[in-house]
DNA sequence: CATACAATAGATGATTTTATCTATTGAGTC
DNA sequence: GACTCAATAGATAAAATCATCTATTGTATG
């Protein structure tokens, strides 16, 4: 069974965003539930939000019931959006075969498979929002959610 | 720009399977040329090649005259077997949403798109093989290559 | 069989990533 | 305005990854 691997940082940052687009009440939620929820590290939750609040993709409010809360619709933020927030991109296409150049005019070996596999994630990347978290029931459908 | 991250290791071993599969002359290759070839540390290298000697990818000589060889033909060598054999799962399909479980009967509100995200990779990874490799030409069409 | 070559193995070190801890700043509540 | 809540910031520590160094084992050649 082979599987994509982000790294920690990168995952988190999806796994908090999918959380908080979850959330039915519109009040914020704080790092210490998000925290909880996600089961990620606070403090380290923590310098992952301030990244994705400052990318617009989160708002933040200090103080007494404040907390992060979705700076957008759902439907306008691909993972995309997420997975460069959270500082994905550090080495910008670096080429697998180790060419310091490699580009359409001058390819390495790999280039050409390397570039399919990219466009096929990018596709992803771009398509897939935080629309499409929604897709299961998060808790057993007959449990008491408080009303809106 | 967006692009995918394989680690170190792996990456190591797909540029140094892509190196040996352009070999012409079937003298097998130290791993020291390997090394200065490929632009990988050569000890690093060799644990590298250790591996995928193990998974039989490669054939190891030891002693004058010896090196390292494709231990079967290009197209039989997808890069699948080459991201296993580098040990790139380490995490067999860890829940980007931290659940412990997490599969098509119950799925973690990210599976869905992260399956799609996975099938795709995995496509290309048993798709490709080494015989992709070639398909530029190395080096000037003209150059003096040692006869066989 | 002595020598040089070359893979294998194990120990050690550097760097990066991941995680934690301790303030500090900002905002609401009594 | 004192108090509590909560994000922000920075320093520090643990762990994993990446890299190097030093033997050791195995193989051909003079």
């Amino acid at each position: 069974m082979l599987s994509l691997k982000f790294n920690r940082t990168t995952e988190y940052a999806l796994r908090a965003m999918a959380n908080l687009a979850l959330q039915r009440h519109d009040r914020p939620m704080t790092a210490k539930a998000l925290s909880k929820a996600t089961d990620i590290p606070q403090h380290y939750l923590s310098k992952i939000m301030k990244k994705l609040v400052e990318a617009g993709l989160v708002m933040s409010q200090k103080g007494h019931g404040g907390g992060f809360s979705l700076g957008k619709p759902n439907n306008e933020i691909p993972f995309l959006d997420i997975l460069v927030a959270s500082g994905y991109e550090s080495h910008p296409n670096r080429c697998v075969y180790g060419w310091g150049e490699c580009n359409n005019e001058a390819p390495c070996p790999l280039h050409d498979s390397w570039v399919e596999l990219n466009d096929a994630f990018k596709e992803w990347a771009m398509k897939k929002t935080l629309m499409d978290v929604r897709g299961h029931p998060v808790q057993a459908p007959g449990d008491a959610t408080e009303g809106v």
